[in-house]
RNA sequence: GCGCCCAUAGCUCAAUUGGAUAGAGCAACAGCCUUCUAAGCUGUAGGUUAGUGGUUCGAGUCCACUUGGGCGUACCA
């Protein structure tokens, strides 16, 4: 409807030619009174033509050249909205090409022939992802599905480091509790990894080694193993939701590649970095940011500023049109130095896209659980699905935006997990496909002969929000926000519940029928299209 | 102290990125199954969009200040 309208202003600004002026869009307004799409064009003129809105308004209206075939009516309301109404004729033909396109429908070339590259989860192997991972293995995924949905060839990523200071601790915390299972008695340090998995891993060191590994370093075999069975299940656990990185992108290799020498050596010679007090800083400051960061310790040892930025150089190197970045809100301050890098290194930023989402609360009646993989007092990804099923996990993180702080009571989340919305999407999902059992034995079948057959409210108001589906999977991949499919879903499911109680098909004239089975077909179509790019699965039977 | 983010119905969240009368679900109340799945549908009730001011045809949305929360503010990642 709108790429009609668009084409229809853009011929009518020919003999306007203030229309070309203006950065004319359509709404959908929110009250159905207000018709299938509205635009602002004369209100957004009232300044430049020094006219009332409404008198701009009626010039544009008889400016275009309307087919009424195509649209029944135009008004102007409001203090100068020019609303536009569509014939069902028109509409209906959407629900061919849901038919025709099946899986595909919703899909657009619009970034065709692009590379993007989403880094997420990017959780060092130091113990299991928790909740507060879940969400971001969630919506990058998601966000990554939606970005292949217009077009974009996605690589996902997981950015990660197995050195430095904390992989130390945790392979030390793993030859405490070997020696502590050969007998040993053992001073457990406070801040070292509290959780039951450090055990097991000593448990089939145990098993394997028996105790030749009483003089083993920490940095030797007892973090090779941590590292090795705590990735195992940081991929099992994202398996079990469906997501699946294709590059794993290990930190250490830029050292050992020689690509952090070669940075340092940049930042050098172009005069932004200096000497002071036996470190080497960065000069952020010149660069519009706070203040000057180290980048190079005292000790000669790197901060993690000086790897993310020879990180994002490389997919720089690697031709990306596009990097998105999903961090939880603990890296809101880290990023604005890595992007003011690589912008005065002459890359462009702007194709750089960091996502920052806020932090899961989890409460336990009533209380807040402070999460800390040290202390081992998280609550698993993995206890929360065996809980209630990868299906309500995706959704749950999927149906809210990102900005926004989550709260989630344990307790209240598993005993009222049937109510959780994607039930509702599913449910319709099923209900249609007991349909189609059904009519097989009715001598029935789906037919788009007669859709014009399809003018009661409900079934109208169905076949509107049909339309809206592949607008709002480019908005979401647009602005990032996989909320919006949800949303989105739960509007169409609410359409199609409504439907499905006044619109009978069993006992209706056959022309009719088989027109509303089309109907629900298509239905079925996107509600399954806009399931899948949530990860989550469209049940036949509930 | 400073920086980033957040505040919408009793609860959890929407609101087409500045549009018209702020919407759903849950919880509460009243109804609807002898025909396609009642995990559904219909209705009632629930709001000074944290507060104050500003910007304009028009503000939940933008700006300023205030209040309350989250995350940072390291030669940790």
């Amino acid at each position: 409807m709108k790429n009609y309208l668009t084409s229809l202003f853009a011929e009518t600004a020919q003999k306007l030619s203030y229309l070309k002026e203006i950065q004319i869009t359509f709404d959908r307004p929110k009250v159905e009174t207000h018709g299938d799409v509205s635009s602002n064009a004369a209100m957004l003129l009232t300044k430049m033509l020094k006219k009332n809105p409404r008198e701009i308004a009626n010039e544009i209206i008889a400016g275009l050249n309307i087919d009424s075939t195509i649209i029944s009516k135009v008004e102007i309301a409001g203090p100068g909205f020019i609303n536009f109404f569509f014939q069902p004729v028109f509409l209906i033909e959407k629900i061919k090409n849901i038919l025709d396109e099946q899986d595909a429908f919703g899909k657009s070339k619009k970034h065709a022939g692009k590379r993007a590259n989403v880094e997420f989860v990017s959780a060092n192997p130091t113990g299991p992802l928790t909740v507060g991972h879940g969400r971001n293995a969630v919506c990058g995924d998601t966000i990554a599905n939606l970005l292949e949905w217009t077009g974009y060839e996605v690589d996902r990523e997981y950015y990660f480091n197995n050195a430095g200071r904390q992989m130390r601790v945790l392979g030390d915390s793993v030859r405490l509790r070997y020696l502590e299972l050969l007998g040993d008695v053992i001073e457990f340090p406070e801040d070292y990894y509290q959780g039951d998995y450090i055990k097991s891993i000593a448990e089939s060191l145990k098993s394997e080694f028996g105790d030749s590994l009483r003089n083993e370093s920490a940095e030797g075999k007892f973090k090779e193993k941590a590292e090795k069975e705590i990735f195992l299940d940081i991929e099992k656990t994202l398996q079990r939701l469906k997501i699946n990185h294709k590059n794993f992108f290990n930190e250490n290799s830029l050292y050992e590649e020689k690509k952090i020498e070669s940075l340092l050596k940049t930042f050098a010679d172009k005069n932004l970095s200096y000497e002071k007090e036996g470190a080497i800083w960065l000069k952020l400051s010149e660069l519009g940011n706070q203040q000057d960061k180290v980048i190079v310790k005292s000790t000669g040892e790197p901060t993690y500023r000086l790897p993310d930025v020879a990180y994002h150089i490389t997919k720089f190197e690697r031709n990306y049109d596009l990097m998105v970045d999903l961090f939880g809100s603990d890296h809101n301050a880290t990023y604005p130095d890595v992007m003011a890098a690589l912008q005065a290194l002459g890359y462009d930023s702007s194709k750089v896209k960091v996502l920052i989402h806020q932090f899961v609360t989890i409460t336990q009646n009533g209380e807040i659980v402070k999460m800390s993989t040290r202390k081992a007092n998280y609550v698993t990804l993995d206890e929360l699905t065996d809980e209630v099923g990868a299906d309500v996990v995706r959704y749950f993180f999927n149906m809210r935006n990102i900005s926004t702080h989550m709260n989630f009571d344990l307790a209240l989340a598993k005993k009222h997990s049937d109510e959780n919305p994607v039930f509702y999407l599913q449910y319709a999902h099923a209900r249609i496909c007991s349909i189609i059992r059904t009519i097989e034995n009715e001598n029935l079948t789906a037919s788009t002969d007669h859709l014009d057959l399809l003018i009661a409210d409900e079934e109208q108001k169905l076949i509107r929000k049909l339309h809206q589906f592949e607008e709002e999977v480019l908005l979401a991949a647009e602005y990032f926000e996989p909320n919006r499919i949800a949303t989105y879903l739960e509007e169409l499911a609410a359409s199609f519940h409504k439907f499905y109680t006044f619109c009978r098909i069993l006992g209706t004239e056959k022309n009719l029928a088989e027109a509303r089975i089309a109907l629900a077909l298509a239905t079925k179509i996107v509600i399954k299209n806009g399931l899948s790019i949530l990860g989550v699965s469209a049940p036949e039977r509930m």
